[in-house]
DNA sequence: GCCGCGGATTGAACGTGTTCAAAAAGTGCT
DNA sequence: AGCACTTTTTGAACACGTTCAATCCGCGGC
């Protein structure tokens, strides 16, 4: 029998402690060279010097390079949900709760923006088993939508009841757009997405006020239908 | 002295017929290749020997084999302009000029999903020489930004003043991201992107007739000074 | 202490995109 | 025709991601 994990390589049902920290060491070696010197200049002959194993050492634990790249996504998943059930809760306004949760995840993406670009590669193709989007990544992603989800939990603005349910998806993906505007984003300081996070976000809040008057309705109504026939 | 093309390879000033014509032949063996059995799946030495030439013989014509791909991109583009110039006329509701403009594309696509999950892995960044977002394809984009810009020109449909300048770039943008969300629809016949389409350019019609009334002016603008803040 | 088993590790080898020095083909001049 | 020059073509070689048969290691049973 084989279990799989959330991401990562198919495992043998019983690992060793040192098996264990075999990988962990390789997934250390292998983000801290991603981070210095960039995904596509970083071999994985030097990864697998770097954590002491042999030339092909890391296919044992991981399918490919680029899931390399998926042990850093699930490490900073892991690490969001707690930073981040705490820092809600500490604002009322929902404008600034989404600020937090947006926030959160830009600041642990700061230091790994040559590292981003991989991701983005690799994600955008849904079809690829490693993708955001995909299916093997499912849980990952719907706990980062569950966030939007408790943001938009506690206070009192109004949301149209036909929105509620797919309001936090949407959101999502408004944050999977804005961090890939960031990625590329080369201005100073990413002032740019600074900019666009600013605007948009206030944008959104306004919409969603705007979004109960009845004029709204009909569009509010067919963007909905729209988003429901394109779901599988 | 050297001349740099559209998009291509940096070529010398003067070329013989004969090294055009192994240009082409290399061409035509990429593209055939790449539709008939995907991107990764065709090697260099695939190309080069269905184009009877040797090994590294394509790097004499075109920097790599992502390349290759843009050669086709360009060739579409020259395509599209004579078939749409004479199309885009026969209709003179808005809506279904900016349909004949988007289907065109698709049309032109059709044969060739494969080949532009390609395109996306590469074009999705901008810093990457052959983005369609990058300075080396302006050209073409701008072309294709023009498209939209002679839809809107013709119909009676009452365009608010500040919008005029932005509204084809925003148009095009909005093409993009259809095409994208066609490229990966595996749906049969691509059936959710016609739905997508259909929903969509319904709504921005729409939009675009009540973007005039009062009430949506700030918002209008605020959109807009968005979109400024963000360009470079 | 030794055996056997299965998880963990090795490193040579494969196929790939790409490079490059050398050879070939073409061009213009005398 | 012969020579100098440039453009075009060649194919061996390189570096990389990846695979896999062979080997090593640790542990339970004797």
């Amino acid at each position: 029998m084989v279990t799989r994990m959330a991401v990562g390589a198919v495992r043998r049902e019983t690992t060793t402690a040192k098996a264990e920290e075999t990988r962990e060491r390789i997934v250390d070696a292998a983000l801290t060279l991603f981070r210095d010197q960039g995904f596509d200049e970083t071999t994985m002959r030097d990864v697998a010097s770097a954590a002491g194993v042999a030339t092909g050492g890391a296919y044992y634990y991981f399918r490919s390079k680029e899931e390399l790249v998926m042990a850093f996504y699930a490490r900073t998943a892991v690490e969001a949900r707690t930073l981040l059930s705490a820092a809600i809760e500490r604002s009322s306004d929902l404008r600034k709760r989404l600020r937090t949760v947006i926030d959160l995840k830009f600041e642990q993406f700061a230091e790994h923006r040559r590292l981003l670009i991989a991701i983005v590669r690799i994600g955008i193709d849904p079809s690829h088993p490693l993708s955001p989007f995909g299916a093997e990544t499912k849980a990952m992603r719907e706990e980062s939508i569950d966030a939007f989800r408790s943001a938009l939990g506690g206070p009192a603005t109004k949301i149209p009841n036909d929105l509620q349910a797919d309001l936090p998806r949407l959101l999502w993906m408004y944050q999977m757009g804005l961090i890939l505007f960031w990625i590329f984003d080369r201005s100073h300081g990413q002032r740019r997405t600074k900019l666009l996070l600013d605007g948009t976000l206030d944008l959104i809040v306004r919409l969603l006020q705007l979004a109960s008057l009845p004029l709204m309705g009909p569009i509010r109504r067919k963007l909905l239908a729209i988003l429901r026939a394109i779901e599988e």
